[in-house]
DNA sequence: CTCCTTTTGTTGTAATTACAACATACTTGT
DNA sequence: ACAAGTATGTTGTAATTACAACAAAAGGAG
């Protein structure tokens, strides 16, 4: 009995579905020890995984001994399914093992063989990875724009725009304190709140912990 | 007759198969002056646009008036399909008119009516849905990889290591000159030529024009 | 080959940022 | 209310970058 049942990859689905899931898709457990490397950057990969025990870190070695990691996934997340879909996109990360860990693994072979079958659990499925990505694509695509401005000035207010218009008003909180905030704007702590109260000397925001107004006049 | 059907949102589907789509999505075309506005941020949208004539540019523009284009949109490309699928998400940016130009609109509705659905056209509607998100997913997550360093010397051996990575090879060409490869990583083109210069004198690469080679030892 | 254009490399300077060290304000538990 | 710990703001300095102006190299057309 797997304790995947609750993962959003199989959002909305009967445990039957999920049965026909895991059948089909040739899912299979696999155990991991500590460090061990379970993706290599450079390979391809038909399969990704679902983490039911422990965790994994995404991590970025290259050849000059330069490692970053760039994050953790814990209990019923799962990696490498954009790889897993497109299966001739090389891995650019490494998948390695941050404890003891127990991975299931699935095998999408290529969209081709689910495209011709119509079943309502391949459907569902999809429907549900079409979400999860096109989830992530949102995410991704912010942060890119957000960390694209050179200066941080330009980076805070990019930020503070797109929030605003999310919250349909020039008055909101964000969701970071400003260590957060920093790291998301790929800037210096200090240097941010620097900048911070520069924009409010100007008048050109107001704002208090987490608490922002955009002040346009 | 529509001039849509070579677009990689329809690959591999029938005649008949795409007309089911261009019904089943209640697609609609429109006619849009220069500069007029098409969709725009802080709205929320059921449909996406496939441009049939002209092109379109994305943009942000924030409260305080600063302009930024994003990309150019053009003939059988598509714009906003990643908005459609979310029918929560806000627009964070405007589409406008470019020139005079001819949309065409499908409505995709909340996902889950597609789900229900098991029809065929539908399977390879959303498979091809799932691979352009996936692949978009590959280009963002490399670039917020790649212009995440704060120096632009980091920049740089990012990049290349995972050129690296794709060519299975320390030897190969990129596809950029020094501007774009600039733009790119969102550096200055003379700090970037200055930067290579520097790299290739302490041997850690070498490159000429558009060849680089990773000396690693 | 020569002229012209484009691309790439070099250098100096001004602006911006990271970083460190510290001051202040805010939280939390007792 | 107090103390200890955490978060945020401030300042100065060193490092990095953008920017501009120019030099050198490469490519193309006649």
């Amino acid at each position: 009995m797997k304790n995947c049942y609750h993962s959003v990859i199989f959002k909305d689905m009967t445990q039957e579905e999920i049965e026909f899931c895991l059948t089909e898709l040739r899912s299979t457990e696999k155990r991991y020890k500590k460090d061990e490397m379970i993706l290599m950057a450079g390979d391809t990969t038909e399969r990704f995984g679902l983490v039911l025990e422990g965790s994994v870190t995404i991590e970025s070695n290259d050849i000059w001994g330069n490692r970053t990691i760039l994050s953790h996934v814990g209990n019923k997340q799962f990696f490498a399914e954009t790889y897993a879909l497109l299966e001739d996109e090389t891995l650019l990360v490494d998948v390695r093992a941050n404890e003891n860990c127990r991975i299931l693994f699935f095998r999408i072979g290529s969209l081709k063989r689910l495209r011709s079958s119509n079943e309502l659990w391949a459907m569902k499925f999809i429907c549900n990875m079409l979400e999860i990505s096109a989830h992530k694509n949102v995410v991704l695509s912010g942060r890119s724009f957000h960390i694209s401005p050179r200066t941080i000035r330009e980076r805070i207010l990019s930020y503070l725009n797109t929030v605003s218009l999310q919250k349909h008003s020039t008055e909101f909180d964000i969701p970071f304190d400003r260590q957060q905030l920093a790291d998301y704007l790929n800037v210096d702590r200090s240097a941010l709140s620097n900048e911070l109260s520069k924009l409010q000397r100007e008048g050109v925001i107001s704002c208090r912990k987490n608490h922002f107004e955009l002040l346009s006049h």
